[in-house]
DNA sequence: AATAGTGTGTATCAAAAGATACTTATCTCA
DNA sequence: TGAGATAAGTATCTTTTGATACACACTATT
Protein backbone atom coordinates (compact mmCIF):
# COMPACT_ATOMS: atom_id res chain seq x y z
CA UNK A 1 0.00 0.00 0.00
CA UNK A 2 0.95 3.77 -0.58
CA UNK A 3 1.81 5.57 2.34
CA UNK A 4 1.22 9.51 2.32
CA UNK A 5 3.85 10.48 1.67
CA UNK A 6 4.73 8.28 -1.03
CA UNK A 7 1.35 8.55 -2.98
CA UNK A 8 1.74 12.69 -3.43
CA UNK A 9 5.53 12.30 -4.13
CA UNK A 10 3.44 10.56 -7.38
CA UNK A 11 0.96 13.07 -7.56
CA UNK A 12 2.67 16.55 -7.34
CA UNK A 13 -0.23 18.38 -8.65
CA UNK A 14 -2.15 18.25 -5.49
CA UNK A 15 0.33 20.42 -3.54
CA UNK A 16 -2.16 21.72 -1.09
CA UNK A 17 -1.97 19.85 2.58
CA UNK A 18 -5.84 19.95 2.69
CA UNK A 19 -7.06 18.78 -0.41
CA UNK A 20 -4.44 15.85 0.31
CA UNK A 21 -6.02 14.65 3.22
CA UNK A 22 -9.57 15.33 1.51
CA UNK A 23 -8.22 12.62 -0.89
CA UNK A 24 -6.99 10.23 1.21
CA UNK A 25 -9.99 10.35 2.82
CA UNK A 26 -12.06 9.70 0.33
CA UNK A 27 -10.06 7.96 -2.11
CA UNK A 28 -10.11 4.37 -3.00
CA UNK A 29 -7.30 2.65 -4.69
CA UNK A 30 -7.78 -0.04 -7.73
CA UNK A 31 -5.07 -1.85 -9.04
CA UNK A 32 -5.80 -2.89 -12.69
CA UNK A 33 -4.10 -5.78 -14.88
CA UNK A 34 -3.14 -5.28 -18.25
CA UNK A 35 -5.32 -5.62 -20.18
CA UNK A 36 -8.44 -4.75 -18.06
CA UNK A 37 -11.54 -2.99 -19.56
CA UNK A 38 -11.96 -0.05 -17.15
CA UNK A 39 -14.35 2.03 -18.99
CA UNK A 40 -16.51 1.19 -21.49
CA UNK A 41 -18.72 3.06 -24.29
CA UNK A 42 -22.08 4.05 -22.86
CA UNK A 43 -21.26 3.46 -19.78
CA UNK A 44 -22.35 5.32 -16.93
CA UNK A 45 -19.40 6.60 -14.64
CA UNK A 46 -19.83 7.96 -10.65
CA UNK A 47 -16.13 7.88 -10.33
CA UNK A 48 -12.69 9.93 -11.23
CA UNK A 49 -10.17 7.47 -11.51
CA UNK A 50 -6.39 9.26 -11.43
CA UNK A 51 -3.21 7.16 -12.24
CA UNK A 52 -0.94 6.57 -9.77
CA UNK A 53 1.18 4.14 -11.93
CA UNK A 54 1.01 2.53 -14.83
CA UNK A 55 -0.61 3.22 -18.00
CA UNK A 56 -4.35 3.34 -19.79
CA UNK A 57 -5.47 3.75 -23.16
CA UNK A 58 -8.72 5.29 -24.58
CA UNK A 59 -9.92 5.21 -27.55
CA UNK A 60 -13.18 5.01 -29.68
CA UNK A 61 -14.88 2.09 -31.44
CA UNK A 62 -16.83 1.44 -34.48
CA UNK A 63 -18.04 -1.47 -36.08
CA UNK A 64 -14.45 -3.65 -36.94
CA UNK A 65 -12.12 -0.55 -36.45
CA UNK A 66 -10.91 1.35 -33.80
CA UNK A 67 -8.50 4.80 -33.45
CA UNK A 68 -6.25 6.09 -30.12
CA UNK A 69 -7.89 9.10 -28.77
CA UNK A 70 -5.19 9.77 -25.02
CA UNK A 71 -3.40 7.37 -22.88
CA UNK A 72 -3.59 8.35 -19.08
CA UNK A 73 0.17 8.31 -17.22
CA UNK A 74 0.61 8.90 -14.24
CA UNK A 75 -0.75 12.09 -12.67
CA UNK A 76 -3.30 12.23 -15.17
CA UNK A 77 -7.41 11.50 -15.39
CA UNK A 78 -9.55 10.94 -18.19
CA UNK A 79 -10.98 13.38 -20.06
CA UNK A 80 -14.14 10.27 -20.17
CA UNK A 81 -14.36 9.91 -17.39
CA UNK A 82 -14.07 13.40 -16.02
CA UNK A 83 -17.10 14.18 -18.39
CA UNK A 84 -19.19 11.40 -17.50
CA UNK A 85 -18.49 11.86 -13.78
CA UNK A 86 -19.26 15.48 -13.80
CA UNK A 87 -22.26 15.43 -15.92
CA UNK A 88 -23.57 12.77 -14.90
CA UNK A 89 -23.40 11.64 -18.59
CA UNK A 90 -22.53 8.01 -20.25
CA UNK A 91 -18.89 8.12 -21.41
CA UNK A 92 -18.23 7.94 -25.43
CA UNK A 93 -15.07 6.13 -25.43
CA UNK A 94 -13.22 3.10 -24.11
CA UNK A 95 -10.40 2.62 -21.93
CA UNK A 96 -8.34 -0.30 -21.29
CA UNK A 97 -4.68 -0.78 -19.30
CA UNK A 98 -2.25 -1.12 -20.90
CA UNK A 99 -0.12 -2.02 -18.40
CA UNK A 100 -0.43 -2.95 -14.66
CA UNK A 101 -1.49 0.07 -13.32
CA UNK A 102 -2.54 1.56 -9.96
CA UNK A 103 -5.18 4.08 -9.84
CA UNK A 104 -6.84 6.22 -7.50
CA UNK A 105 -10.15 6.55 -7.73
CA UNK A 106 -12.71 9.70 -5.93
CA UNK A 107 -16.32 9.68 -6.18
CA UNK A 108 -17.93 12.20 -8.48
CA UNK A 109 -19.90 14.27 -6.61
CA UNK A 110 -16.21 15.59 -4.86
CA UNK A 111 -15.02 17.04 -8.25
CA UNK A 112 -17.24 20.25 -8.38
CA UNK A 113 -16.84 20.85 -4.78
CA UNK A 114 -12.80 20.29 -4.72
CA UNK A 115 -13.12 22.85 -7.48
CA UNK A 116 -14.56 25.61 -5.67
CA UNK A 117 -12.28 25.37 -2.61
CA UNK A 118 -8.81 24.08 -3.97
CA UNK A 119 -7.12 26.18 -6.49
CA UNK A 120 -4.78 23.39 -7.07
CA UNK A 121 -7.58 21.12 -8.07
CA UNK A 122 -9.23 23.58 -10.46
CA UNK A 123 -5.76 23.89 -12.10
CA UNK A 124 -5.53 20.05 -12.63
CA UNK A 125 -9.53 19.58 -13.68
CA UNK A 126 -8.85 22.91 -16.28
CA UNK A 127 -5.58 21.65 -17.29
CA UNK A 128 -6.96 18.34 -18.21
CA UNK A 129 -9.63 19.70 -20.17
CA UNK A 130 -7.11 22.03 -21.77
CA UNK A 131 -4.37 19.17 -22.91
CA UNK A 132 -7.17 16.62 -23.47
CA UNK A 133 -8.62 19.12 -25.98
CA UNK A 134 -5.56 20.00 -27.56
CA UNK A 135 -4.50 16.19 -27.97
CA UNK A 136 -7.67 15.51 -29.47
CA UNK A 137 -7.50 18.99 -31.92
CA UNK A 138 -4.24 17.79 -33.02
CA UNK A 139 -5.25 14.26 -34.45
CA UNK A 140 -8.59 15.88 -35.86
CA UNK A 141 -6.23 17.93 -37.84
CA UNK A 142 -4.31 14.90 -39.01
CA UNK A 143 -7.10 12.38 -39.87
CA UNK A 144 -9.27 15.45 -41.62
CA UNK A 145 -6.24 16.76 -43.42
CA UNK A 146 -2.75 14.77 -44.02
CA UNK A 147 -2.91 11.06 -45.53
CA UNK A 148 -2.34 8.13 -43.80
CA UNK A 149 1.95 7.66 -44.61
CA UNK A 150 2.01 11.16 -43.08
CA UNK A 151 0.67 10.12 -40.06
CA UNK A 152 2.54 7.05 -40.00
CA UNK A 153 5.89 8.80 -39.69
CA UNK A 154 4.49 11.35 -37.32
CA UNK A 155 3.73 8.56 -34.63
CA UNK A 156 6.78 7.05 -35.27
CA UNK A 157 8.91 9.89 -34.63
CA UNK A 158 6.74 11.36 -31.78
CA UNK A 159 7.19 8.02 -30.16
CA UNK A 160 11.14 8.35 -30.73
CA UNK A 161 10.96 11.66 -29.44
CA UNK A 162 9.14 10.87 -26.18
CA UNK A 163 11.25 7.59 -25.39
CA UNK A 164 14.67 8.21 -26.94
CA UNK A 165 14.65 5.49 -28.23
CA UNK A 166 14.63 4.39 -32.33
CA UNK A 167 12.88 1.14 -31.50
CA UNK A 168 9.25 1.47 -31.36
CA UNK A 169 8.10 -2.14 -30.15
CA UNK A 170 5.11 -1.96 -31.87
CA UNK A 171 2.66 -4.37 -34.07
CA UNK A 172 1.52 -3.71 -37.84
CA UNK A 173 -2.03 -4.49 -36.34
CA UNK A 174 -1.47 -2.32 -32.99
CA UNK A 175 -0.31 0.74 -35.38
CA UNK A 176 -3.47 0.48 -37.02
CA UNK A 177 -5.51 0.46 -34.30
CA UNK A 178 -3.95 3.61 -33.10
CA UNK A 179 -4.24 5.11 -36.54
CA UNK A 180 -8.09 4.22 -37.45
CA UNK A 181 -7.14 1.98 -40.08
CA UNK A 182 -6.01 -1.53 -41.14
CA UNK A 183 -2.93 -3.63 -41.03
CA UNK A 184 -2.66 -4.15 -44.63
CA UNK A 185 -2.54 -0.29 -45.17
CA UNK A 186 0.19 -0.09 -42.54
CA UNK A 187 2.24 -3.08 -44.01
CA UNK A 188 2.04 -1.17 -47.15
CA UNK A 189 3.23 2.18 -45.90
CA UNK A 190 6.27 0.72 -43.58
CA UNK A 191 7.63 -1.21 -46.14
CA UNK A 192 7.35 1.84 -48.82
CA UNK A 193 9.28 3.59 -46.03
CA UNK A 194 11.63 1.05 -45.44
CA UNK A 195 12.70 1.10 -49.24
CA UNK A 196 13.34 4.94 -48.88
CA UNK A 197 15.12 4.12 -45.80
CA UNK A 198 13.45 5.57 -43.50
CA UNK A 199 12.76 2.79 -41.44
CA UNK A 200 13.97 -0.94 -40.93
CA UNK A 201 11.28 -3.12 -40.15
CA UNK A 202 11.49 -6.43 -38.16
CA UNK A 203 9.07 -8.45 -36.20
CA UNK A 204 7.65 -6.87 -33.15
CA UNK A 205 9.21 -3.82 -33.37
CA UNK A 206 9.91 -0.87 -35.97
CA UNK A 207 13.57 0.77 -35.92
CA UNK A 208 13.14 4.75 -37.37
CA UNK A 209 16.50 5.77 -39.02
CA UNK A 210 17.27 9.52 -39.19
CA UNK B 1 -26.26 49.61 -25.80
CA UNK B 2 -27.03 46.76 -23.35
CA UNK B 3 -28.47 47.88 -19.93
CA UNK B 4 -28.19 45.43 -17.29
CA UNK B 5 -31.54 44.12 -17.09
CA UNK B 6 -31.26 42.94 -20.82
CA UNK B 7 -28.29 42.09 -20.86
CA UNK B 8 -28.53 38.95 -18.28
CA UNK B 9 -31.79 38.26 -19.33
CA UNK B 10 -29.38 36.74 -22.55
CA UNK B 11 -27.10 35.80 -20.63
CA UNK B 12 -28.75 33.60 -18.43
CA UNK B 13 -25.98 31.23 -16.98
CA UNK B 14 -24.61 34.17 -14.86
CA UNK B 15 -27.08 34.07 -12.41
CA UNK B 16 -25.09 35.48 -8.90
CA UNK B 17 -25.44 38.98 -8.45
CA UNK B 18 -22.07 39.48 -7.70
CA UNK B 19 -21.25 37.88 -10.39
CA UNK B 20 -23.01 40.04 -12.66
CA UNK B 21 -21.46 42.82 -11.08
CA UNK B 22 -18.00 42.31 -11.80
CA UNK B 23 -19.07 41.64 -15.21
CA UNK B 24 -20.23 45.09 -15.58
CA UNK B 25 -17.59 46.60 -14.03
CA UNK B 26 -14.70 44.81 -16.30
CA UNK B 27 -16.30 43.96 -19.64
CA UNK B 28 -16.00 45.53 -22.92
CA UNK B 29 -18.66 45.00 -25.68
CA UNK B 30 -17.38 44.92 -29.05
CA UNK B 31 -19.61 44.71 -32.10
CA UNK B 32 -18.53 42.39 -35.29
CA UNK B 33 -19.28 42.95 -38.72
CA UNK B 34 -20.05 39.71 -40.82
CA UNK B 35 -17.07 38.62 -42.33
CA UNK B 36 -15.02 39.97 -39.34
CA UNK B 37 -12.03 37.52 -38.65
CA UNK B 38 -11.87 37.90 -34.51
CA UNK B 39 -9.25 34.92 -34.15
CA UNK B 40 -6.50 33.99 -36.03
CA UNK B 41 -4.27 30.62 -35.84
CA UNK B 42 -1.27 31.25 -34.06
CA UNK B 43 -2.24 34.40 -32.50
CA UNK B 44 -2.31 35.04 -28.46
CA UNK B 45 -5.48 35.82 -26.80
CA UNK B 46 -5.43 37.70 -23.43
CA UNK B 47 -9.52 38.29 -23.59
CA UNK B 48 -12.26 36.10 -23.17
CA UNK B 49 -15.28 36.73 -26.05
CA UNK B 50 -19.03 36.09 -24.59
CA UNK B 51 -21.58 35.94 -27.52
CA UNK B 52 -24.41 38.13 -26.87
CA UNK B 53 -26.15 38.17 -30.01
CA UNK B 54 -24.58 36.84 -33.65
CA UNK B 55 -22.65 33.58 -34.48
CA UNK B 56 -19.11 33.11 -34.87
CA UNK B 57 -17.48 30.03 -37.04
CA UNK B 58 -14.14 28.65 -35.16
CA UNK B 59 -12.18 26.46 -37.97
CA UNK B 60 -9.15 24.98 -38.88
CA UNK B 61 -6.86 25.93 -41.87
CA UNK B 62 -4.56 23.90 -43.98
CA UNK B 63 -3.33 25.16 -47.14
CA UNK B 64 -6.11 25.34 -49.11
CA UNK B 65 -8.86 23.43 -47.34
CA UNK B 66 -10.67 24.24 -44.15
CA UNK B 67 -12.53 22.21 -41.77
CA UNK B 68 -15.48 23.16 -38.91
CA UNK B 69 -14.84 23.10 -35.71
CA UNK B 70 -17.62 24.50 -34.25
CA UNK B 71 -20.01 27.86 -33.59
CA UNK B 72 -20.65 29.92 -30.97
CA UNK B 73 -23.87 30.87 -30.70
CA UNK B 74 -25.14 33.73 -27.65
CA UNK B 75 -24.57 32.55 -24.66
CA UNK B 76 -21.22 30.80 -25.75
CA UNK B 77 -17.84 31.07 -25.61
CA UNK B 78 -15.08 29.96 -27.37
CA UNK B 79 -12.77 27.28 -26.78
CA UNK B 80 -9.89 27.95 -28.34
CA UNK B 81 -9.54 31.58 -26.71
CA UNK B 82 -10.45 30.15 -23.26
CA UNK B 83 -7.49 27.62 -23.98
CA UNK B 84 -5.77 30.62 -24.80
CA UNK B 85 -6.74 32.91 -22.43
CA UNK B 86 -6.16 30.56 -19.29
CA UNK B 87 -2.98 29.49 -20.30
CA UNK B 88 -1.46 32.35 -22.10
CA UNK B 89 -1.12 30.26 -25.15
CA UNK B 90 -1.79 30.45 -28.71
CA UNK B 91 -4.57 30.19 -30.47
CA UNK B 92 -4.69 26.94 -32.55
CA UNK B 93 -7.67 27.78 -34.78
CA UNK B 94 -9.73 30.54 -36.82
CA UNK B 95 -12.92 32.81 -35.72
CA UNK B 96 -14.56 34.48 -37.99
CA UNK B 97 -18.41 36.12 -37.87
CA UNK B 98 -21.06 35.04 -39.98
CA UNK B 99 -23.63 37.33 -38.71
CA UNK B 100 -22.94 41.05 -37.04
CA UNK B 101 -22.12 40.08 -33.71
CA UNK B 102 -22.40 41.76 -30.40
CA UNK B 103 -19.73 40.44 -28.04
CA UNK B 104 -18.88 40.87 -24.68
CA UNK B 105 -14.91 40.72 -23.63
CA UNK B 106 -13.10 39.65 -20.67
CA UNK B 107 -9.81 40.18 -19.50
CA UNK B 108 -8.47 37.00 -19.53
CA UNK B 109 -7.12 36.61 -15.81
CA UNK B 110 -10.18 36.98 -14.68
CA UNK B 111 -11.40 33.63 -15.89
CA UNK B 112 -9.63 31.83 -13.08
CA UNK B 113 -10.02 34.00 -10.10
CA UNK B 114 -13.75 33.84 -10.69
CA UNK B 115 -14.08 29.93 -11.13
CA UNK B 116 -13.45 30.32 -7.80
CA UNK B 117 -15.26 32.62 -6.28
CA UNK B 118 -18.74 32.25 -8.39
CA UNK B 119 -20.20 28.88 -9.05
CA UNK B 120 -22.10 29.52 -11.68
CA UNK B 121 -19.22 30.92 -13.51
CA UNK B 122 -17.06 27.92 -12.55
CA UNK B 123 -19.94 25.98 -14.08
CA UNK B 124 -20.10 27.98 -17.47
CA UNK B 125 -16.44 27.54 -17.82
CA UNK B 126 -16.64 23.39 -17.27
CA UNK B 127 -19.63 23.52 -19.85
CA UNK B 128 -18.04 24.77 -22.22
CA UNK B 129 -14.80 22.41 -22.23
CA UNK B 130 -17.22 19.71 -21.77
CA UNK B 131 -19.78 20.44 -24.69
CA UNK B 132 -16.98 21.77 -26.90
CA UNK B 133 -14.78 18.27 -26.39
CA UNK B 134 -17.77 16.65 -27.21
CA UNK B 135 -18.45 18.26 -29.88
CA UNK B 136 -15.04 18.08 -31.69
CA UNK B 137 -14.89 14.05 -29.95
CA UNK B 138 -18.20 13.71 -32.70
CA UNK B 139 -16.59 15.30 -35.45
CA UNK B 140 -13.71 13.27 -34.90
CA UNK B 141 -14.92 9.95 -34.90
CA UNK B 142 -16.68 11.06 -37.75
CA UNK B 143 -13.89 11.96 -39.97
CA UNK B 144 -12.28 8.84 -38.80
CA UNK B 145 -14.66 6.35 -39.62
CA UNK B 146 -17.81 7.51 -41.97
CA UNK B 147 -17.61 8.03 -45.59
CA UNK B 148 -17.83 11.65 -47.06
CA UNK B 149 -21.26 10.69 -47.85
CA UNK B 150 -22.79 9.82 -44.91
CA UNK B 151 -20.95 12.65 -43.47
CA UNK B 152 -22.96 15.06 -45.76
CA UNK B 153 -26.53 12.89 -44.96
CA UNK B 154 -25.51 14.21 -41.50
CA UNK B 155 -24.62 17.08 -41.79
CA UNK B 156 -28.25 18.19 -43.63
CA UNK B 157 -30.39 16.15 -41.76
CA UNK B 158 -28.85 17.60 -38.29
CA UNK B 159 -29.05 21.79 -39.77
CA UNK B 160 -32.91 20.31 -40.30
CA UNK B 161 -33.66 18.97 -36.83
CA UNK B 162 -31.89 22.21 -35.31
CA UNK B 163 -33.29 25.06 -37.77
CA UNK B 164 -36.64 22.94 -38.39
CA UNK B 165 -37.18 23.88 -41.61
CA UNK B 166 -35.87 21.60 -44.44
CA UNK B 167 -34.69 24.06 -46.77
CA UNK B 168 -30.66 24.19 -46.05
CA UNK B 169 -29.95 27.63 -47.26
CA UNK B 170 -25.90 26.73 -48.09
CA UNK B 171 -23.71 26.57 -51.17
CA UNK B 172 -22.05 23.34 -52.56
CA UNK B 173 -18.60 25.36 -51.70
CA UNK B 174 -19.36 26.25 -48.26
CA UNK B 175 -20.24 22.54 -47.52
CA UNK B 176 -17.37 21.30 -48.65
CA UNK B 177 -15.67 23.55 -46.16
CA UNK B 178 -17.55 23.00 -43.13
CA UNK B 179 -16.72 18.83 -44.44
CA UNK B 180 -12.81 19.48 -45.06
CA UNK B 181 -13.13 18.80 -48.51
CA UNK B 182 -13.86 20.06 -52.15
CA UNK B 183 -16.98 20.97 -53.97
CA UNK B 184 -16.71 18.57 -57.18
CA UNK B 185 -16.84 15.78 -54.76
CA UNK B 186 -20.07 17.59 -52.55
CA UNK B 187 -22.07 18.05 -55.88
CA UNK B 188 -21.48 14.51 -57.27
CA UNK B 189 -22.62 13.33 -53.54
CA UNK B 190 -25.62 15.75 -53.75
CA UNK B 191 -26.23 14.90 -57.02
CA UNK B 192 -26.15 11.00 -56.34
CA UNK B 193 -28.72 11.70 -53.55
CA UNK B 194 -30.67 13.63 -55.85
CA UNK B 195 -31.32 10.89 -57.63
CA UNK B 196 -31.94 9.10 -54.67
CA UNK B 197 -34.96 11.28 -53.95
CA UNK B 198 -33.34 12.12 -50.92
CA UNK B 199 -33.10 15.82 -51.64
CA UNK B 200 -33.72 17.97 -54.66
CA UNK B 201 -31.26 20.80 -55.20
CA UNK B 202 -31.79 24.41 -56.08
CA UNK B 203 -29.46 27.45 -56.84
CA UNK B 204 -27.78 28.34 -52.88
CA UNK B 205 -30.05 26.09 -50.79
CA UNK B 206 -30.93 21.99 -50.41
CA UNK B 207 -34.03 20.39 -49.63
CA UNK B 208 -34.09 17.48 -47.98
CA UNK B 209 -37.07 15.40 -48.21
CA UNK B 210 -37.80 12.19 -46.10
C1' DA C 1 -27.32 44.46 -72.38
C1' DA C 2 -22.59 43.62 -70.99
C1' DT C 3 -19.84 41.91 -67.45
C1' DA C 4 -18.04 39.82 -63.50
C1' DG C 5 -18.87 36.88 -59.82
C1' DT C 6 -20.85 32.97 -57.90
C1' DG C 7 -23.05 28.52 -58.09
C1' DT C 8 -23.70 24.12 -60.22
C1' DG C 9 -23.13 19.93 -63.49
C1' DT C 10 -20.17 16.72 -65.21
C1' DA C 11 -16.41 14.17 -67.65
C1' DT C 12 -11.84 12.36 -67.25
C1' DC C 13 -7.96 10.93 -64.91
C1' DA C 14 -5.08 9.82 -60.93
C1' DA C 15 -4.12 8.70 -56.35
C1' DA C 16 -5.28 6.99 -51.84
C1' DA C 17 -7.23 3.73 -49.17
C1' DG C 18 -9.57 -0.37 -48.24
C1' DA C 19 -11.05 -5.47 -48.94
C1' DT C 20 -9.72 -10.07 -49.73
C1' DA C 21 -6.91 -13.74 -50.08
C1' DC C 22 -3.01 -16.33 -49.75
C1' DT C 23 1.83 -17.07 -48.23
C1' DT C 24 5.63 -17.20 -45.18
C1' DA C 25 7.93 -16.40 -40.94
C1' DT C 26 8.27 -16.37 -36.02
C1' DC C 27 6.88 -17.21 -31.38
C1' DT C 28 4.87 -19.83 -27.53
C1' DC C 29 3.81 -23.37 -25.02
C1' DA C 30 1.98 -27.77 -24.10
C1' DT D 1 8.60 -30.98 -31.70
C1' DG D 2 4.44 -29.78 -33.44
C1' DA D 3 0.07 -27.05 -33.28
C1' DG D 4 -1.87 -22.78 -32.87
C1' DA D 5 -1.41 -17.99 -32.46
C1' DT D 6 0.63 -13.89 -33.95
C1' DA D 7 3.28 -11.05 -37.24
C1' DA D 8 4.39 -9.70 -41.64
C1' DG D 9 4.72 -9.63 -47.05
C1' DT D 10 2.35 -9.14 -51.12
C1' DA D 11 -0.76 -9.47 -55.19
C1' DT D 12 -5.16 -8.19 -57.06
C1' DC D 13 -9.17 -5.70 -57.29
C1' DT D 14 -12.56 -2.14 -55.97
C1' DT D 15 -14.09 1.92 -53.98
C1' DT D 16 -13.48 6.40 -52.45
C1' DT D 17 -11.73 10.60 -52.86
C1' DG D 18 -9.40 14.17 -55.06
C1' DA D 19 -7.59 17.12 -59.10
C1' DT D 20 -8.45 19.43 -63.30
C1' DA D 21 -10.93 21.32 -66.78
C1' DC D 22 -14.72 23.07 -69.02
C1' DA D 23 -19.68 24.35 -69.75
C1' DC D 24 -23.57 26.62 -68.39
C1' DA D 25 -26.90 29.09 -65.41
C1' DC D 26 -28.14 32.62 -62.32
C1' DT D 27 -27.34 37.18 -59.88
C1' DA D 28 -26.05 41.71 -59.23
C1' DT D 29 -24.27 45.83 -60.94
C1' DT D 30 -23.22 49.13 -64.01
Amino acid sequence: METTHDLFKKLKSFSEPELQTEILKHAKFLKANKGDILIKEGQYLNFLPIVIDGLLRVYQQNEDREILLYYVGPEQTCMMSLSSAYFDYYSTANGIAMEPSEILVLPAHLIAEWQLKYPSWNKFIINTYKSRYDELLNAFGSVAFKPIHVRVKEYLTEYVKNESSNKIPISHQTLANELGTTRVVISRILKQMEQEKLVKLYRGYIQLKV
